[in-house]
DNA sequence: GTCTATATTAGGATAGAC
DNA sequence: GTCTATCCTAATATAGAC
């Protein structure tokens, strides 16, 4: 997510960010993550008072990265489907970088909302836009009539699901086939347009 | 998920339910089933020997009931769009009893997949007659063709995602009324059997 | 079978030397 | 800023009385 690994609260962010994503805040180890970046326990507190804290500054990081890269597309002036195309696609991008993300916010979602809800009013976050876009769309004839709120939510789940239910599509469908798992979630932006594509085509 | 609470076990097993659904493995904690079994700590382990070994028998049970729901409807003889149906309303009328299921079973599964993967060879789940009754539907043409890998998990995906996103669902589109979100979540029936139908249609 | 009391360990946090 | 050593609390687990 972050690159250089010059100074210490960088390799710290670092190594924070991959153990509380693979871990969760109630998983994840001061002493992992200290292990992680090479230091030790002591000045994780130095430089964040408490895991607490570390884990606000990793979790706020994600939310603000992972949120609005949806909302970002569909302001251009492409049509209504161009968009959605698109969205898909820079989302499952997006995922296939950082397949665990999924997983991880929901997980932190559903153990302390007040958390999240917190960080999305922080990064201004609003989804409003998005459904009037929606919505117009619809008024214009472009696509089906639905809730708009439906309809992001469908497109978002198509998405995110997959990757969030990884460990149970590799083992039951593919045998756990790294490679073939893969390549399934690979195949997942072709798909999701496709199957969005057709349940969204006005009659 | 089960009834009885005559005898201690009951209460415990109840108990420890609702509190790993909840919290989860890692951030339940046995004093707090205790507590919503109405009995001491020293009890718990008297019956369960640890918190792996509880937990893996509430996991067991939750695994074995949630799982075969899907694959025992696509077994009958109706036209599959109406199979599908079926399985879209059982489901989601599954996931509005049990709404924490979605979350718990991902953040679990994601926790340590071989925990999961020696309960579904326990209690002998196969996905494979299902993705068989896809295929020949496709082949008699009475849906689009797609790998049938994808079909399962869109469906899944829009049945299960909403329940696990719940409160981010609730906080942004629904400014956290409690009573406008569980509708959403009541209308996601209808919705998804329209989404997916259009989406499925044979041109 | 159920309790109280206690042992044990793990893990977050701090003190203090360098 | 970084380390070693240590503290302190929370949490799992056990002993032993009833």
């Amino acid at each position: 997510m972050s690159a250089r690994k010059d100074n210490t609260e960088e390799k710290i962010l670092d190594a924070a960010t991959t153990v509380f994503v693979r871990k969760g805040m109630d998983g994840a180890r001061m002493q992992e993550i200290a292990d992680e970046a090479g230091i030790n326990k002591a000045l994780l507190h130095y430089y964040f008072r408490s895991k607490d804290k570390l884990f606000d500054a990793i979790f706020s990081k994600i939310i603000g990265f992972a949120f609005p890269k949806i909302g970002q597309i569909l302001q251009s002036d492409m049509d209504f489907t161009s968009k959605v195309e698109q969205a898909i696609d820079t989302y499952i991008d997006l995922l296939l970088k950082y397949p665990y993300l999924p997983g991880f916010i929901l997980k932190e979602i559903n153990r302390d909302p007040s958390v999240f809800f917190k960080l999305v009013m922080k990064h201004g976050f609003n989804i409003k836009p998005i459904l009037q876009i929606i919505s117009d769309a619809m008024d214009r004839g472009e696509i089906v009539c639905m809730k708009p709120e439906h309809l992001v939510v469908n497109v978002i789940g198509l998405c995110v699901f997959p990757f969030a239910a990884r460990p149970v599509i590799s083992f039951l469908a593919f045998n756990e086939d790294k490679a073939a798992t893969q390549a399934f979630l690979e195949e997942r932006k072709q798909e999701v347009k496709q199957f969005v594509l057709r349940a969204i085509e006005p009659k």
